[in-house]
DNA sequence: CTCCAGGGATCAG
DNA sequence: CTGATCCATGGA
């Protein structure tokens, strides 16, 4: 399946920190890990090209790329100053991924106080252990019940550390129903978030990025310790600022699209290093 | 060696 | 209520 080039980096699609599950083969060519699924995605001259059948493009990879939006609007409308027209610029080619909520769950729980490859490591070794095998090295993200019939020692030797308890909460929780995670679409995202903090291991921060990232949320605007860094260095005239206060700020500034603003920042802080002592 | 990572739980005040 | 400390692990 081959597509028009627009508002389509896929360099920075998948590394602007929402997804953990690709192989960069080089700048312009990435394999994805979706489902059980495995694509080759290669950007040619102003073409993208999926290397799919049509039955997978329209029934997975079109939506998981978020293709039925028109990002040009959405650049439009937030680009409300010079801070978020660099931003914009800088990482014109993002777009936010529709991606599983159990696996946005775990994967954002792996995330706390972690670097990237380490998470993408610790998502592997899940995979690999409680998945199922896709094809060659590549597995899966292991069901609710693979991870729920796991026990900690198991868990903790895919080095997700400390936070392997908390992986066994989400499980546990999720598998007896005491959080509702699945039938959300009457919830506001304030309500589904309270119920994600319900976990342990889900804090604002967290359920921020799960209801951005697995839910569809747009309007959440997680604060990390990188757009803390942009944010203060750009708003807050590189004052310490309380993590709430700011992601206030985002949310009254940006309004229901508070999470693509958040994701440009984002991109051009890590990338730029914009804050990060010496 | 020390410091820190897409934070949150727990404890001290 | 706010602020400090601890948490596994590995790379800089």
């Amino acid at each position: 399946m081959i597509i028009e080039k627009k508002d389509f980096n896929i360099k920075q699609i998948l590394e602007c920190g929402q997804h953990f599950r690709h192989e960069k083969i080089n700048d312009k060519e990435y394999l994805v890990i979706a489902e059980n699924k495995i694509l080759h995605v290669e950007e040619k001259e102003e073409k993208i090209i999926f290397n799919s059948s049509q039955k997978d493009f329209e029934k997975l990879w079109k939506n998981y790329f978020d293709l039925n939006r028109d990002y040009s609007e959405i650049k439009k409308q937030i680009n409300v100053d010079k801070v978020m027209n660099e931003a914009i610029n800088f990482g014109s080619g993002i777009r936010i991924l529709n991606q599983d909520s159990f696996e946005m769950l775990i994967t954002f729980i792996i995330s706390q106080n972690n670097r990237i490859p380490m998470i993408k490591t610790v998502i592997k070794n899940l995979s690999k252990k409680f998945g199922e095998k896709i094809d060659g090295d590549y597995y899966s993200f292991p069901t609710v019940e693979k991870l729920y019939n796991a026990n900690i020692e198991e868990i903790k030797e895919c080095k997700a550390g400390f936070r392997a308890k908390y992986i066994k909460d989400a499980c546990e929780k999720v598998y007896n129903n005491e959080i509702n995670i699945y039938n959300t679409e009457h919830m506001n995202t304030k309500e589904l978030k309270e119920e994600l903090i319900k976990i342990k291991g889900v804090g604002e921060k967290v359920a921020n990025c799960i209801v951005l990232f697995g839910y569809g949320r747009r309007e959440a605007f997680p604060v990390d310790v990188w757009v803390k860094r942009v944010m203060e260095h750009y708003y807050f005239e590189n004052k310490d600022t309380k993590l709430t206060e700011i992601e206030r700020f985002g949310n009254e500034k940006f309004k229901d699209l508070s999470g693509y603003a958040q994701q440009y920042l984002f991109y051009i802080a890590r990338e730029q290093g914009i804050g990060k002592k010496k």
